[in-house]
DNA sequence: AGGTTAAGCGCG
DNA sequence: AAAGCGCGCTTAACCT
């Protein structure tokens, strides 16, 4: 089995990725006068330590609800957000500043230089590294390239086809609550993904006791957040401070949810059981995931691994899903004598490269490949697909 | 000079 | 006391 797999390699558009440093950087040096206007220091905003300083110590700002760290208040984009929410200026350019210059450093002047002759970049995928089975991408990194800014976007946009080729990029929609609804068992979950429906809305209908379409944007935002809170273990502290509501209101629509939806509850309670009684939890395909602390007598450990087993069962069988799919789609294309390219992998979407001849056939065969790629789940599975020259305008 | 840790943040 | 899962990368700070 090869663990480790090298790439075939995506192409960068250079002058793109030139463009976009030059901007930031004038930007960032904006946003640097910015910073000594509003606090009159000098100083390295990139330092923690100073910033800490000159935030709470030279300008006094209130500290009170701000997080602590081993050396002191935190700085980071919680603390300055909530700085920003009483009014103080500087927050905000701190946070603009943090966010640029992290995608200026990271992705827009490293990237360029990792390219080979052909302006292509390659990856490593760690097959047999992630506890839940997933791929683990470096050097660099190719499973967190920006998307969410609109300064994301425009990084997403230098990753381009080659001359004659599109981009398809084709990725599973919900996967992991679909798997939740799968090991379940729960109807109405089951019902809405097999019938293609808002499962957001549909949950938010079902915890604010109203018709689906009454539910308003707010009410379908907090119901997404519970729903992803499901698959990770969150508590009724975390959804309070996630969704800015107070924590009788948080523990209430979790209540309310699993009131509606008994069977998840009693699913999440028995994946916790097992995994106290076996030390392990499984995948719906049987891959064993180990929890040595299950047991463990110190609470923070214990607790930390209860909420891995929540989710390890959902986020590895995800894993497993996508695997399959990967090496019957590489053998289709194998026995089928085609060009195109799986180039990446990004937990719940493959990247492919495809020339424009083959474009037709891949359109007729890409969807039903994926979903149809295992038989034993009572919730369909959904691909969404879109082509472009771009991975922004593909995503 | 070179390695490691801490803080912070990009993605699913 | 802690409070959300899984990763990898960059910078500053610290250590040898």
């Amino acid at each position: 089995i090869l663990t480790e797999i090298e790439t075939a390699g995506i192409t960068l558009d250079m002058g793109k990725f030139k463009l976009l440093e030059t901007e930031l950087s004038i930007r960032l040096h904006q946003l640097e006068q910015q910073v000594y206007h509003e606090t009159k220091c000098v100083f390295n905003i990139n330092s923690p330590k100073q910033l800490q300083d000159v935030l709470f110590n030279q300008l006094k700002l209130p500290t009170t609800g701000i997080k602590k760290n081993i050396g002191g208040y935190s700085t980071d984009e919680d603390t300055l957000a909530a700085l920003a929410k009483q009014n103080i200026a500087v927050a905000n350019i701190l946070l603009e500043y943090r966010t640029l210059s992290k995608l200026l450093n990271t992705y827009i002047i490293k990237l360029p230089k990792l390219t080979d002759r052909h302006n292509k970049i390659h990856t490593i995928f760690e097959q047999a590294l992630v506890t839940s089975g997933r791929l683990s991408s470096h050097n660099p990194n190719l499973q967190n390239i920006p998307i969410k800014s609109d300064f994301g976007r425009r990084i997403r946009q230098c990753f381009i086809a080659e001359p004659n080729h599109v981009l398809v990029c084709a990725d599973y929609s919900q996967i992991e609550l679909r798997i939740l609804a799968h090991i379940s068992e729960d109807a109405s979950l089951i019902n809405a993904f097999n019938n293609n429906q808002d499962i957001h809305a549909i949950t938010a209908g079902e915890i604010f006791h109203k018709p689906i379409l009454d539910v308003t944007p707010d009410e379908r935002r907090y119901a997404k957040t519970i729903n992803f809170s499901l698959l990770y273990g969150k508590t009724a502290y975390g959804l309070a401070l996630e969704l800015n509501i107070d924590m009788a209101t948080a523990k209430k629509y979790i209540e309310t949810y699993f009131a509606k939806f008994p069977k998840v509850l009693n699913t999440l309670e028995n994946i916790k059981q097992l995994a106290r009684d076996n030390k392990y939890v499984a995948t719906v395909f049987g891959r064993r995931i180990y929890l040595p602390n299950i047991l463990s007598h110190n609470k923070v450990i214990r607790e930390a691994e209860e909420r891995l087993a929540l989710n390890a069962p959902m986020q590895g069988t995800s894993a497993d899903i996508i695997k399959i799919a990967m090496c019957n789609l590489d053998s289709w294309l194998t026995t089928n004598k085609l060009q195109t390219c799986i180039i990446l992998q990004v937990h719940d979407e493959l990247i492919l490269q495809v020339p424009s001849s083959e474009i037709d056939i891949i359109k007729a065969n890409l969807e039903s490949l994926m979903t149809k790629c295992i038989t034993n789940l009572s919730v369909n599975l959904a691909v969404n697909i879109k082509m472009a020259n771009n991975w922004d305008e593909a995503h």
